[in-house]
DNA sequence: ATGGAAATGATAATCATTTCCATTTTGTGA
DNA sequence: TCACAAAATGGAAATGATTATCATTTCCAT
């Protein structure tokens, strides 16, 4: 485990919840660390790989990572002001299982997100 | 619905399955069509947003686009060969449903992917 | 036919991500 | 401590998908 990964895992805790690269490495930037966005990206790599942290997507296709073992959640969305609000899966979690196991899915995992005008919109 | 977009659903029908912008503006290439590669983007993006097309992501982040039927489902998706399952979303639209009402939320819709690795892969 | 709106497509711009490569840091045995 | 190879680093350029511009063409109603 060498400096930057180290760096990233510690970011990534204090921050919390997902961020992209780009994000990540500017948070690292401002606060006087003069990491490269190469290194930022290699570091992620390998956290990934080693299952350390999680790689997802954006709807625009940007990726997103969060470390691991941070409590899987999903989000409720207002379209209206960006509004979100942390969810439990519930019912989702056994259905996304259920299906996976039926088709012989094996390596699963799941996306799940509500939007919709909440109630000052 | 215009010409472009007539296009771009004959190419999604006679190929079944998922394809990317870049691919699907190959295709009619080969097959003699001009089109131009932002006109296929443009033709997509009207299909998603009248829900005449789906949009998923590769693993690597690029759009695929497929035609989706009328009914709402959902779906399982291989992240090694890209192979999609159709699925019902089953405890999925109730939990969405509850969540919704908890939080007073109105206008409400969902998105829910399952992705793993086939049989195959 | 004619004028305006919609559609089209080539080109350039954008933006995340990867590749390349030269330089710096680190670890280790002599 | 010293030498030296391996690993790590980061700036710059390359890549590749997607989007923005904008001049031109096609449609369509009058
Ligand atoms: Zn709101
Ligand atoms: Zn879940
Ligand atoms: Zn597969
Ligand atoms: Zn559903």
């Amino acid at each position: 485990m060498n400096k930057s990964n180290l760096k990233l895992i510690a970011v990534l805790e204090r921050t919390g919840g997902f961020a992209s690269a780009q994000e990540l490495h500017q948070i690292l930037r401002r606060e006087g660390d003069g990491i490269g966005l190469t290194t930022v990206y290699r570091a992620l790599q390998t956290l990934v790989d080693d299952k350390i942290v999680d790689l997802l997507r954006r709807e625009d296709g940007e990726a997103i990572y969060r470390l691991c073992g941070d409590t899987h959640h999903h989000h409720l969305v207002c379209k209206g002001c960006g509004n979100t609000v942390e969810i439990e899966g519930g019912a989702v979690e056994k259905w996304a299982k259920v299906i996976a196991e039926e088709y012989g899915f094996r390596d699963v995992g799941h996306t799940a997100e509500i939007f919709g005008l909440c109630e000052k919109c």
